[in-house]
DNA sequence: GCCAACGTTGGC
DNA sequence: GCCAACGTTGGC
C-alpha cells in the first residue's frame, strides 16, 4: 500500500503544530463527525501523510506536517463527562468514535488558505470547495504534488 | 459577531 | 422516509 495524503484540521488552541513538536505525538481527540471518523477508521493506515491544517484563527493554512502513527482505536473523550467531547450516547462497549495518533514530523511556512485559494492548480483541493467543513479530507498524489513544493519540501 | 453551508435530530 | 428545526463549522 503506498502512502496516502490527508489534510486534517485543527484548531491551533486546541492543538497546534507547535504543540506536536513538543509533544511528538497526539491522539487525534474530538472528531464528531461520521465521514472524518470513518476515514480514520478504515482507510487511515500508518505512515500516511498528514497535513497539519490551523483552522478558526487568525491565519488558517497548512502549518506542518505530521504522520498516522497508530491504528484506530476508540476516542477516550467520548467516555469523559468532564470533556467537551463526552458523548453520552456512546457505550464502552459499541464506541462510536475512533481517532489515531499523530506523530510531528515537520514544521513548514505557513501555506495560508488565501495561498491555497489563489493557486490555480489546488484548485480541486477538497478542503478548498465551497461549503467544505470536513476537518479530514483526502488528498491525491497529484495534489500532493502540486502542493509539497509549495510547503518547501520535496515530493 | 455574522452568516452561509452543512450535518444531525426527532416528530410525524 | 420526509423535512423542519436546530446545532456546528469556519472564514470573514
Amino acid at each position: 500500500m503506498t502512502q496516502q495524503t490527508w489534510l486534517m484540521k485543527s484548531e491551533p488552541d486546541e492543538a497546534s503544530i507547535d504543540d506536536l513538536a513538543r509533544s511528538g505525538r497526539l491522539p487525534w481527540t474530538g472528531v464528531r463527525n461520521y465521514q472524518a471518523r470513518n476515514f480514520m477508521r478504515d482507510a487511515f493506515r500508518v505512515g500516511d501523510r498528514v497535513l497539519f491544517y490551523h483552522s478558526s484563527c487568525a491565519e488558517p493554512g497548512i502549518a506542518g506536517l505530521a504522520e498516522v502513527c497508530s491504528t484506530p482505536y476508540p476516542d477516550p473523550t467520548q467516555f469523559d463527562p468532564t470533556s467537551p467531547y463526552f458523548d453520552p450516547k456512546s457505550r464502552s462497549d459499541a464506541p462510536r468514535w475512533m481517532l489515531v495518533d499523530v506523530a510531528f514530523v515537520a514544521k513548514t511556512p505557513l501555506l495560508s488558505l488565501t495561498a491555497l485559494r489563489a493557486a490555480p492548480d489546488l484548485a480541486d483541493l477538497t478542503v478548498l470547495q465551497k461549503g467544505s467543513r470536513l476537518s479530514i479530507t483526502p488528498v491525491t498524489a497529484e495534489q500532493w504534488q502540486r502542493l509539497a513544493p509549495k510547503l518547501g519540501v520535496s515530493a
